[in-house]
RNA sequence: GGGGUCUUAGCUCAGCUGGGAGAGCAUCUGCCUUACAAGCAGAGGGUCAUAGGUUCGAGCCCUAUAGGCCCCACCA
């Protein structure tokens, strides 16, 4: 053996040296190979402006296992990574960095603008790509995509073209939610909204008295929070069927300030029960309004400019902010004794998800997407179970969007993004939505025409990623092998925005879905269970973590103990517990090459090459015990994981690593690694083929979360470069041959079960010499108890361990304890003092009694009986013998020591 | 207003279609033992929110109640 493990597991020291090494292998490369099967998932592109925070850990981390599992089982995996040009963020960034020098985004006019976004991207888009690389992320970086780049930049136009012919892409005058400080219309999805506390201005109308004057007597009282936009009012409405109104029908009322008689319609969107049953109607600034106003063919007055100052509309309160005009207004209000009283209220408003601005709606000519039956697919897709998502209750939250869906706002006043393909006629106004510029008009043959200025949402790139970076709308071989790809995985609160909308673009453009399944994880918080955010402060950067605890205790982290779904809180202590277990792994593994190599010097024909066909006659009972919980440990994590269930399979690994290798294998082992002579080398070769068998599959059943140990530590006891990552996934085996014996297994369980019993005994008397010995006729329990220092010596002083065959005058299978000179003596399966020991005995006659009443239950149980398999019917009948048995010994031996 | 979800050990959480109440951390006790003190061994600690119901059997299914969190809608 050439190479060895450092003597301390230091991630810094194997991570980046293996990473550069999968690269230069190219094994995160797939091509097209119709041999094999292809399992695909596509990379939720990360914003380039965009740093590697906790969420994008773990949501690669998950990918990455999936993607290495699934590549070990003999897949094509292709990873497919990209980034995201996240058009409003990245514009917003650069405008704040143009701020900095001075200047404004129009000072550089468009294409000086674009410019300095392009630098941005790749200043800034590399960086969080190679964060990923640290995390251990196996992205086929050969095909790394852009949303913006020219292949994506086709897909759009083209979608946006076959859509608009299809006449579910439409220009429309609506309203629609603007962003006054970003100066752009948002989508429904974008808007947040958040309580604030405000205010309820009680407020009258006069009403309109015969000669058209406004009433001294007669008002009509209302409340509103936004008194500003009474500037902008075109009605009152009350409901029809309110009694209390009935006389007022067909009637107007004088709106102060603007001085004009408007009328009271009637609607049913008023509630009769909430406040005076009467409501202002602005149709401009409010979306309720806006419909109310379309079926009264009220006027729609546009009070605001673009950055909620009053406009000319307004009259004397032109030029004013919205807020400070509501000041104004109020006050006018209040002088012509209009204000009734001011309540306070809290209420909810509508803010930008990115900058937290209040949005104003405003009346605008926007693009829109048609959703009605763009959506249906998507809803049948999830419905028929064509795509499933993980955790199901996801569904709700889907169906929840769907039935309520609107047409989809995607035109954006921002320069940042994909330019909308249509073109304007300078002289007829003509629009003309194409793949490219139009030389002539197509109606009046002019020659000048202008490109709309507005760009897409960013998340209109974005729903077509599934199949825009395989090559669409090429037929590329690559599209025709991978899609549809296989699993999305991302967070729950991009299922609006993001993962319906691919659906629909999947079976819209392709005529199929984007995934079969999309596994959802939550939010990583902090250890108060707060969001991380960069205004608390609380973020934590998964970078240091990676350089102070490794990649591998990181990525363990974040997928052990918790559900596909749910939030997490993220706790150093538990990176240090993942990080100790990487430590584990190690020094295991240290101690198992350490001793492979001494026992090749010693006999010279020992070690690495010995096949199981040679020490297959010496397997003992405690080598079959280990070998056959390493085969239900690989069906139990295959299965695991294959339902998704990432943090249990692991969890599982984890265990059985530390528990049942570790702490009771490698110790049963031992004297057999440290006998002196070669006469029983048969039996050390076995355990020796033994222990690296089961590291290796353990390693295997590893890899996938902790990338980089397991390759380290597979390369060295390989002594090769052959990596582990392209390894065999262990596989489940029934084959007899292989070692479940029953009778092995119950022996070491036994075992087990009698060093517990006596290490509690021995803790009774803590800090005393303590001598054991260990009494059997039978050669297995002597040689599982062997030089039985080692499963004692950590307790009292257990210095003395001696294992006998003969029973001098003891019982069979005998342990004796002998604590400060004084014998006890105590039969092998029952260490402890009798009233311990009575104690322990009637918690299991209790225990079997209720087993007993559950089988027995069963086995009279009609239903059971009846849709019950065969063999699990036997198995609950040979389980009630044995109960049965079990009980009658127990109660024996009970009424034995009970005298 | 609609929907979802949670309530399990001191803390944070697992617990997959009903059949053993579990893990990590923390606490206490004892140990340098030729892989590992980032370790080993042991112990304590839970009416699984409450009340009913279904079942031979409920942490898990049903109903109601209390409290927490989230999403959607937005009553001006």
């Amino acid at each position: 053996m050439s190479k060895e493990l450092a003597k301390t597991y230091d991630p810094k020291d194997i991570e980046e040296r293996l990473y550069q090494k999968w690269l230069d292998k190219k094994y995160f490369h797939a091509e097209v190979d119709e041999t094999k099967k292809p399992f695909t998932i596509v990379i939720p592109p990360p914003n380039i402006t965009g740093q590697l925070h906790m969420g994008h850990a773990l949501d690669n981390t998950m990918q990455d296992i999936l993607i290495r599992y699934k590549r070990m089982q003999g897949y094509n995996a292709l990873w497919q990574p990209g980034t995201d040009h996240a058009s409003i963020a990245t514009e917003v960034r650069i405008i704040e960095k143009l701020k900095e020098e001075g200047i404004s985004k129009e000072d550089l006019g468009r294409e000086g603008f674009l410019k300095r976004a392009w630098e941005w991207k790749e200043e800034y888009g590399g960086r969080i790509i190679s964060q990923l690389k640290k995390l251990g992320s196996s992205c086929d970086w050969d095909r790394e995509r852009f949303t913006m780049d020219e292949g994506c930049n086709r897909a759009v136009t083209e979608v946006f073209c076959k859509m608009h012919e299809k006449g579910w892409i439409y220009k429309g005058s609506r309203i629609i939610n603007w962003c006054p400080v970003c100066n752009t219309s948002i989508s429904d999805a974008e808007v947040e909204y958040e309580e604030q506390a405000g205010h309820f201005w009680h407020i009258k109308y006069p009403l309109v008295d015969e000669n058209g004057q406004p009433s001294k007597t007669e008002f009509l009282e209302f409340a509103t929070t936004r008194p500003e936009t009474m500037l902008g009012d075109t009605a009152v409405a009350i409901n029809p069927n309110d009694e209390r109104y009935t006389h007022l029908k067909g009637r107007q009322v004088w709106l102060p300030i603007v001085n004009k008689a408007i009328p009271i319609v009637e609607d049913e969107y008023v509630d009769m029960e909430f406040g005076t049953g009467v409501v202002k109607i602005t149709p401009a600034h409010d979306p309720n309004d806006f419909e109310v106003g379309k079926r009264h063919n009220l006027p729609e007055i546009n009070i605001m400019n673009d950055d909620a100052t009053i406009n000319a509309n307004g009259g004397k309160y032109e030029g004013l902010d919205r807020y400070e005009a509501r000041k104004q207004i109020v006050e006018e209000l209040k002088a012509e004794g209009l204000l009734v009283r001011i309540e306070d209220y809290s209420h909810n408003v509508g803010t930008h998800d990115r900058c937290g601005t209040t949005i104003e709606p405003l009346i605008k000519k926007q693009w829109f997407v048609k959703m009605d039956e763009l959506i249906k697919p998507a809803v049948e897709a999830v419905k028929n179970g064509d795509i499933r998502l993980v955790p199901e209750r996801m569904n709700k939250t889907y169906f929840n969007w769907t039935d309520n869906i609107r047409d989809w706002c995607i035109s954006r006043q921002l320069w940042w993004g994909h330019r909308i393909p249509a073109y304007y006629c300078d002289e007829c106004g003509e629009i003309t939505v194409a793949k490219s510029a139009p030389v002539v008009c197509p109606k009046c043959g002019c020659t000048h025409l202008t490109q709309d200025p507005d760009t897409l949402d960013t998340w209109f790139s974005s729903a077509l990623w599934p199949f825009s970076t395989l090559g669409w709308p090429e037929q590329t071989p690559e599209l025709k092998y991978f899609y549809p790809t296989d699993v999305l995985v991302t967070g729950y609160d991009i299922i609006f925005f993001w993962v319906i909308r691919m659906i629909f673009s999947g079976y819209e453009q392709m005529g199929e879905k984007p995934f079969h399944t999309v596994l959802f994880h939550g939010l990583v918080r902090d250890s108060q269970g707060r969001k991380m955010s960069k205004s608390l402060g609380n973020g934590i950067d998964p970078l240091e973590i990676i350089d102070k605890y490794g990649a591998d205790a990181l990525r363990l982290t974040l997928i052990t103990g918790n559900a596909p779904g749910n939030d997490m809180r993220f706790y150093y202590e538990r990176v240090e517990s993942s990080r100790n277990f990487a430590n584990k792994v190690w020094n295991a593994s240290r101690f198992i090459m350490m001793n492979m190599e001494q026992a090749q010097e010693k006999t010279g024909t020992c070690g690495w090459e010995v096949s199981y066909d040679d020490i297959r006659t010496y397997l003992e009972p405690a080598d079959k015990w280990i070998l056959s919980g390493l085969n239900t440990l690989i069906r139990d994590v295959t299965d695991n994981i294959d339902n998704y269930e990432l943090g249990i399979a692991v969890q599982k690994v984890y265990d059985f690593i530390w528990d049942e290798f570790c702490d009771w294998y490698i110790e049963m082992v031992k004297p057999r690694l440290y006998r002196k002579d070669t006469d029983e080398q048969g039996s050390t070769n076995a355990a020796l083929w033994t222990l690296k068998h089961v590291l290796i599959d353990a390693l295997k059943l590893l890899h996938p979360y902790m990338p980089f140990i397991t390759e380290e530590i597979f390369c060295t006891i390989q002594s090769s470069e052959e990596s582990i990552m392209i390894s065999r996934w262990p596989e489940y085996t029934d084959d007899l041959a292989y070692p479940a014996e029953e009778k092995s297994i119950g022996l070491i369980k036994e075992a087990v079960r009698g060093i517990r019993n006596i290490r509690t005994q021995m803790n009774v008397a803590p800090g005393r010499k303590a001598a054991v010995y260990v009494v059997s006729e039978k050669e297995e329990v002597r040689s599982i108890f062997g030089e039985g220092r080692l499963f004692f010596a950590s307790l009292a002083g257990a210095s003395e361990v001696t294992v006998q065959a003969d029973k001098s005058g003891i019982a069979d299978d005998a342990v004796s304890v002998v604590v400060m000179g004084a014998t006890v003596y105590i039969p092998f399966e029952e260490l402890v003092d009798i009233r311990q020991e009575i104690e322990r005995l009637e918690k299991e006659e209790k225990r079997l009694e209720g087993e007993l009443a559950r089988v027995n239950g069963m086995l009279r149980n009609e239903r059971f009986m009846a849709k019950a398999p065969e063999a699990k019917v036997a198995e609950e009948r040979a389980k009630l013998e044995k109960y049965m048995q079990m009980s009658a010994q127990v109660k024996e031996r009970l009424s034995q020591l009970r005298k």
